[in-house]
DNA sequence: TCAAAAAATGACCTATCGGTCACTTTTTAA
DNA sequence: TTAAAAAGTGACCGATAGGTCATTTTTTGA
């Protein structure tokens, strides 16, 4: 990699979870040269204003994310696995996988009515989500795990709903506890729903 | 009402949609000027500064959709008349009761990780939001309404959760088509636990 | 090896931020 | 009616925001 790139990505990786936690209207580029001890010139070599920074950290913290996320459920053998696994992964909201919480819930509703560049980014990225869940859904459907019947779109989208109404509760309350109703409630689901 | 408590809440209703649809961080005390006419001056007679104002708004926010929401729901003859009006009230997400969408939401993931006061209220606005709907299903229960066997506290966790979820989907997405979905799967589960 | 290209620096720019205050206008109640 | 109190004004303040640029330092590849 060549000196510029790695620059490039030493500021997206220190950036990210401060831009994940203080969303983007509050982070400054102050605070960035303070977390990577680069002089503000610098940063605006690689990046052309705050708002590219910021785009950058947005889709690293969903990569960075998501491949946690792969990384988990790809060692699951069955779909009923992947579907746990999925719902684990995210089960500990007060001290959730990204620093900051869930990408997805801070920055969407922070650009919701403000960063249309932002908000789409995000809506690929739910998207993304209940996909990898509705064809863990199919593929156990096809596979003879589930019910032939259960519909894998809408259960997935109940599953991406609740754990993210969950995170939200959680992380209001400082503790897991309702967290863990939606967890228990979700897998008595799926349960009903395995043959 | 006395001039100045007239003024001070003129304020807050201008204030607080701005507040609940750029966020605390991105409204400026002059996006408040412009929208309520007044000088600079003037705000800080009746606001000690920006947090108490951001503060007030929050407040006035909850109020106002649980106002409106109350006025629903007080109309409902049956508890299950009363769960499906909850849900029916949110469940447009796209054109939401409130400018700027859900103010927990909004609010609580600004909040998270910066403002404790703002957290505790919003973290407030949940508990009674899932007491409410926890009555409802207790008073169903209790009047033969529901299956005496369910369990009230966590379904009413689920219909929030997954209101919140379906919202953020709903809102990122630019239309109603999951929150349909969640609609319909919570009134299905609501029927079954029907006598 | 060395010169051109790229990266890094930090002083500096303008705009805007939240907030103050001396002053004027309006409201209030005796 | 009137004078004290409250409300309202807008110029002004220091701090900080995002961003620029001439200059220096480091990297790069022929």
């Amino acid at each position: 990699m060549a000196k510029g790139e790695e620059t490039r990505q030493f500021i997206i990786d220190k950036a990210a979870p401060i831009f994940n936690t203080k969303g983007i209207a509050a982070t400054s580029m102050s605070d960035i040269m303070e977390a990577t001890k680069l002089s503000k010139g610098s940063m605006y070599v690689h990046f052309e204003n705050k708002e590219v920074l910021a785009c950058a950290a947005v889709d690293h913290n969903m990569k960075v994310l998501g491949d946690k996320l792969m990384a988990k459920i790809s060692q699951s053998k069955t779909a009923k696995e992947e579907l746990f696994t999925y719902i684990d992964f995210f089960s500990n909201a007060v001290n959730p996988p990204l620093t900051g919480g869930c990408p997805l819930l801070n920055f969407g509703t922070e650009a919701d009515d403000t960063n249309p560049v932002v908000k789409e980014k995000i809506n690929q990225g739910i998207k993304y989500n209940q996909q990898l869940l509705e064809n863990s859904i199919k593929k156990g459907i096809a596979n003879g795990e589930f019910k032939p019947d259960w519909n894998a779109g809408d259960f997935a989208t109940v599953i991406f709903a609740m754990m993210e109404g969950g995170h939200l509760i959680s992380r209001m309350s400082g503790n897991n506890d309702k967290m863990q109703i939606i967890v228990k409630t979700l897998k008595k689901n799926i349960e009903e729903n395995t043959l």
